[in-house]
DNA sequence: GGACCATACCTCGTCATCGAGGTATAGCGG
DNA sequence: CCGCTATACCTCGATGACGAGGTATGGTCC
C-alpha cells in the first residue's frame, strides 16, 4: 500500500522524502499515520528494484535533500499495478482508496479503469455481514447490540453510497448502451 | 487487533481455535482474511501471556482439539482495552470495528462506552480530507479527477451515518437533559 | 476402495512495519 | 546566544503478519 502510494505520489511530479511523507499524512494519515522508519526503508526498497531514482541536490535546505524521479520501469509498476490491483486491494477500504486516489493514472485506459471499478463493484454486491446465524447475514434489525447494529448500519450506508458513486462513475467511462 | 477479536470472541464462550478461526473469518475475513500463520501464534502469545489456557479434548474429531477459556487476566485485558483503546483503534476503522463489536463486553459501565463513543464522535469531528490545499481540507465539489471525487463522497456519506448513529446510541446511553 | 474435502493443528523463513533513537542545519523568539 | 521548532535524513531491534508447507483423521461421493 504504502509502495502504491509512492509510487502514484511521484508519478505527479518528483519530490524529495519529507514532501512524500507530508502527501502521504495528507492522504492516510488521520487514519494511519506513517513513520520515517517505514518510509526511508520503503524508499531505499524501491530505489534498489530500479522503480525510482534519487538525485542529490546540495545546498538547499539543512540535510542533503534527496529528490525522487519515477523510472521509466517505476511507472510501468504503478500502472500495471493500478490495471491488477491484488484482492486486498479491493476488498480493504485503506487499500482500496489508495487504488482510487491514483486510478487517475491510467488516463488513457478507460477499459482499464472500469475493470477495477466493476471488480470493487462485484466485491460490494457479495451478500456480506460481521455476524451469521450458520450460513445466513444476520441483518442489522436482528441484532440487539446497539454496537454491532451500529457497524452493520454505516456498513450498509458506506456500500449504499459507494454503490451509487460506482454505477455513476461507470456510466461515464462506458458511454452509449449497454 | 487479532488479539482484541480473539479475547472478544472468547469471552463470550470457549473456543477452539478452528471455530475461532470461523468467527474470525466472519468478522473481517471479507476485507482482510487472517491466516492460520497469524492466528495461532496469536493464541501461543496470549496463552504464554496467561490470558488463556487450553483444555485438550481427546477423540471428539481429527486432531486433538484444543478449547480455549479465557483467564481472569485475560477477561481483565480485553475489558482494559476496551475502556482505553489506542488511537489507532479510533481511526483505523477496522480496527474501531472491532472495538465496536466487543464493546457490549462493558455491560456494566455504560459512562465507559459513551466515553468511548465520544472519542471516536470527536475523532470524526476534526476536519478532514485526503488532499489540502496548503492548508485547508479540499471538498469533493473541487476536485476534478472522478476517482478522488468518489473517495470524499464515500467518506462523507460514512461519516454522516456514523454520527447520526453516534449521537442516538450516546443519547439512550447517557439520559436525561445535559 | 480411492479421491477428495473439511476439520484441526502446527512450524518456519521472510518481509513490512513500528517506535525509539540518532545526526544535522536553519531560523525564530526571548 | 540559548532553546525550540521545523526541515531532512537515517539506523536498529522487536514485533507481527504472511504464505507455503507439513501432519493427521473422519466423512462423503462415485
Amino acid at each position: 500500500m504504502l509502495k502504491l502510494a509512492i509510487l502514484g505520489f511521484l508519478h505527479d511530479r518528483p519530490l524529495h522524502g519529507y514532501q512524500l511523507r507530508r502527501h502521504l499524512a495528507a492522504l492516510t494519515g488521520h487514519v494511519r499515520p506513517i513513520s520515517d522508519g517505514t518510509l526511508y526503508p520503503a524508499i531505499k526498497r524501491l530505489e534498489s528494484d530500479g522503480l525510482l531514482v534519487r538525485e542529490t541536490e546540495p545546498g538547499t535546505a539543512a540535510a542533503p535533500r534527496h529528490t525522487l524521479h519515477l523510472t521509466e520501469a517505476g511507472q510501468a509498476a504503478l500502472l500495471d499495478r493500478l490495471r491488477t490491483p491484488d484482492d486486498l486491494d479491493i476488498s480493504d477500504e485503506n487499500r482500496w482508496f489508495t487504488v482510487l486516489a491514483f486510478l487517475r493514472h491510467l488516463d488513457g485506459e478507460p477499459a482499464a479503469q472500469a475493470a477495477v471499478l466493476r471488480r470493487r463493484l462485484a466485491f460490494l454486491g457479495e451478500p456480506a455481514s460481521f455476524f451469521y446465524d450458520g450460513e445466513r447475514p444476520v441483518g442489522a434489525e436482528e441484532v440487539d447490540d446497539p454496537f454491532r447494529r451500529g457497524m452493520l448500519l454505516i456498513a450498509r450506508a458506506t456500500t449504499r453510497a459507494e454503490l451509487a458513486w460506482l454505477r455513476d462513475t461507470l456510466d461515464a467511462l462506458e458511454p452509449g448502451p449497454r
